[in-house]
Parts: structure tokens; sequence; C-alpha cells
DNA sequence: CTTACATATGAATATTTAATCATATGATAA
DNA sequence: TTATCATATGATTAAATATTCATATGTAAG
């Protein structure tokens, strides 16, 4: 037991639960990957962008002005840790949102913006 | 006009909707930054302790395992994205989670790694 | 008012990462 | 099958950032 805590029966009783309720590394890992894709300015641009609907690689470039080679970069880290798929219509690609989960991300993200913090 | 595009006209349509419903740049960056503040595996893993509830500093380090200077390194930067909130008891600061929005985020995000994808 | 304790902060270093340029791949059409 | 177009990839460089160590701050107790 911490004693330098003043609460410390209070304490104790959250950290088992934190503990018991703690993913494993590995997902810990995964879902701060997942947190860094979108971490970027230009990247949750492109997301932001991606939330309108599906895109093919030339209209997301105008949709965020940035170029060919960094958005594809960023599409790749995107994809990669699945924020965004991909399914191929000829000679383009069309880029869109995985799924709701994403979405409802972005939402919170958004909600979070307009909330005025106590402390 | 992008004319590499085989679907233009869709996509000039959902360029125009994305570009209407685009966050100003500084709420981009704000948004941003906030999710950078979760992307460190170190920083997620105290913010899914202290969703188990409020704790002080010296067990959030029990909680996550980490020393104390790298953990009120860390806090800092969770407060100063409002991803958690501190109030003093006696000696001690006890941080939480900041509101609803940040606690849907974390939901979003565990249960996004439960999803298989399409593509 | 001085000591001890809980937490924060600053500087330094080592690692990570984004943008750019040049080039490669893969699909279509001629 | 060759030329063209849409997109991806690899290497390089420059900027951002996490951790550690040492020290500072602020609160409470003696």
């Amino acid at each position: 037991m911490i004693n330098r805590c003043q609460t410390p029966k209070e304490h104790e009783y959250v950290v088992k639960e934190a503990l018991s309720a703690m993913p494993a590394e590995e997902d810990i890992s995964v879902m701060a990957a997942r947190f860094k894709a979108i971490s970027e300015p230009s990247r949750l641009k492109i997301l932001l962008a991606l939330s309108a609907g599906e895109l093919c690689v030339e209209h997301i470039c105008a949709a965020v002005g940035a170029g060919q080679s960094a958005v594809s970069h960023q599409l790749k880290t995107l994809k990669d840790n699945r924020i965004i798929k991909s399914r191929r219509s000829g000679k383009n690609l069309l880029y869109s949102v995985d799924d709701e989960h994403i979405m409802a991300m972005i939402e919170a993200a958004k909600e979070h913006l307009h909330h005025e913090q106590d402390t």
C-alpha cells in the first residue's frame, strides 16, 4: 500500500478496478497507434474530408490542399491503422472512413471542442 | 474541376460538402493536439486507469507502473489538452477524466479494436 | 518557521516522424 | 504491348517529442 496518499483506501480500490479493466499491452499499443494516426492536422483534415463521403486521391488532395505524395503517405498511415479503407474503381482508389466507431470518435472530438472545463 | 478522376461529378459534390463542413484550421489543430495527447501508450494507459475513477499521482504511478517524473510530465500534457482535470485535496492532486466526450472516445476506440475490416 | 512530503518543471539527449523528391507499380486504353 | 494515368513507395533530411536526472514549488505538520 502507498502511504504518501491521504485517501489510500478509495484509491487502492480504484487502482484494483483499473488494473482488472486494463486492456492487454498489445491492445493499448494498437489503440495508441490509431490515435497517433489521427493526431496530425494534415491527416485529421483528410479524415474530416472523408467523413463527408468517399473520395479518390486527387479529390482528397483538392479537399485538403496538399500534394499527391504527401497525401498518399498519409493515406497509408490512416489505412494501416484502420482509420480508413479503400476500394478500387478503374484507375482510381476510393477512400472512405473505416466504420461507425471512427465517426463516433470524430464526433466526440468535435463536441469536446465546445466543452468548457471545470479545472 | 479535376479530370484525372473518373467520377468527377459525385466527388466534386463531396468535396464541396467536405469544405463547407470543415472546421477552422485552429479547431483542427486543437483536435489533433488532443488526439496526440492520447496517442502515446504511456499516456493512454494513464487515461484508461483514470477511467476507473479519480486518483492521486502516486496511485497513478502504481496503476501504470511508471516513475513520478515521467507520469507528472504526461499528466501535464493530458491536462493541457483537456483530456483530464485535477483538483487539490490536502497535499495531493487528484486527477480524473475531463468529461463524457473523452469517455466516449475511449469507448469507441475499444470497440473499434474488435472490428474486422472489409478492405 | 523549518522540515518533510507530493508534485511540477527545466535541460539534455535519443528516438520518432513528416515532407519532399525521385522513382516504381499497376490499371487502362490505343 | 506500349503509352499514359492514378497512386504508392523508398530514401533523405529536418523537426518534434519522450524519458531521465536534477531541482524547484507549494502545502501541511511539528
